[in-house]
DNA sequence: TGTACATCAGTGAACGCGCGTTCACTGATGTAC
DNA sequence: TGTACATCAGTGAACGCGCGTTCACTGATGTAC
């Protein structure tokens, strides 16, 4: 053996992964170099290929794991229709919007992720799939097909809301778009307490 | 006076602009380089710094150009609530989802504009304010703001639903998820011919 | 127990390349006289 | 009318820099004998 233990290599490679995900996020994947990619984990650049083989290994990897961690999240919040509920109005909100880093990695990356490497979209895919499969679990348990339309359509109302209300320079629109997706999130999940348009209305 | 005649910068600028649209909305920002967007405008790298001051003053000209765009195409599509729905329904189809350079600027670089600069920011956000304001005005003639919600609201979930469309690697789930987009939006704008929950279900 | 050697994660300089930007120059036209 | 000059959009080579990637080397440890 070496001088380092026998989980020290895949220590380090988790540590680059997870490193990897706030960079990505925070700066795009054009946007972050290797050698910046490596200093984030406390490494040279020149230690980068003993653990993938390429940049977009390490993106297709990276996208996998956040997407993972993602899930991991809403499955220990979103046990029943009000986690679910609770998980929504946590997405929404300004601490998320201004969490970029540490944030969904959709939000962050999704309009780059149709420009990747198609194992990197592959990757993408499949997370998204446990995603909404899970919530649709919860919210129609006897029988989960019957929600995927209003639960695909909540995810990509969550992603486009959290995307709109980072770009848009006005604080105040921003925060009005994010109050507006949380109002519709839970009216297309059934889970608003209204009794109807009169209502929604109103609260315009 | 040159060689050339009184008004041929201004559309040899022009001309950058409507190349560098097509181009950004393909490779993204920082996936497209000056010497790349002006030979695709018939020029070499070297003559860009007569046009604009920064790579990035282009972006910013070019994002207040593909919005403006997309405003002329949406009042002169959009003139009434039947009109509304025409462009919802062209917007969430496969054409404009797999027309990636002549499409919706906001599904190409959302999440790259909320990393750009100040500048860019506002542009865009001028943009997307002008063309909300348009469908709220068309929506509720008489009380715009009061559509303002649902607007904003739809505006996002379509945005969201061509990226998603655009980054998922499995055809038919694409094609699906553009689906329910569709449904989803006319919904919220209240565009949709059925009688409530149970309607929509039946079509999952 | 002591010494020589093998291991191998990590270092840091270097590769060729494309980036955004600068600049001396070109050359077809209009103007001056 | 003919010639010298000014104009200026566009050319293309070059700047320093960071990119993704490669590679000879380091050095702390475990193993062999």
């Amino acid at each position: 053996m070496g001088r380092y233990g026998s989980d020290h290599k895949e220590s380090t490679r988790r540590s680059i992964i997870e490193a990897s995900g706030r960079r990505l996020k925070l700066d795009g994947i054009d946007g972050s170099g290797v050698a910046t990619l490596m200093k984030d984990a406390g490494l040279t650049n020149g230690a980068f290929y003993a653990h993938f083989a390429s940049k977009d290994e390490l993106v297709t990897t990276t996208i996998a794991d956040q997407l993972e961690l993602q899930r991991a999240k809403l499955q220990a919040i979103a046990v029943d229709r009000t986690g679910v509920e609770t998980f929504v109005r946590f997405y929404l909100s300004p601490a998320q919007r201004d969490d970029r880093a540490g944030g969904c990695p959709s939000a962050a990356l999704l309009d780059e992720v149709a420009r990747c490497s198609e194992a990197a979209r592959s990757a993408y895919t499949a997370g998204l799939i446990a995603m909404v499969d899970h919530i649709a679990a919860v919210l129609a348990p006897e029988n989960p097909s019957s929600a995927q339309r209003r639960t695909w359509s909540t995810v990509v109302l969550m992603i486009g809301t959290l995307q709109m209300a980072r770009a848009l320079d006005d604080p105040d629109l921003s925060n009005a778009v994010l109050e507006h997706g949380l109002d519709s999130a839970l009216h297309l999940l059934g889970l608003d307490h209204s009794s109807g348009a009169a209502n929604r209305e109103s609260r315009n």
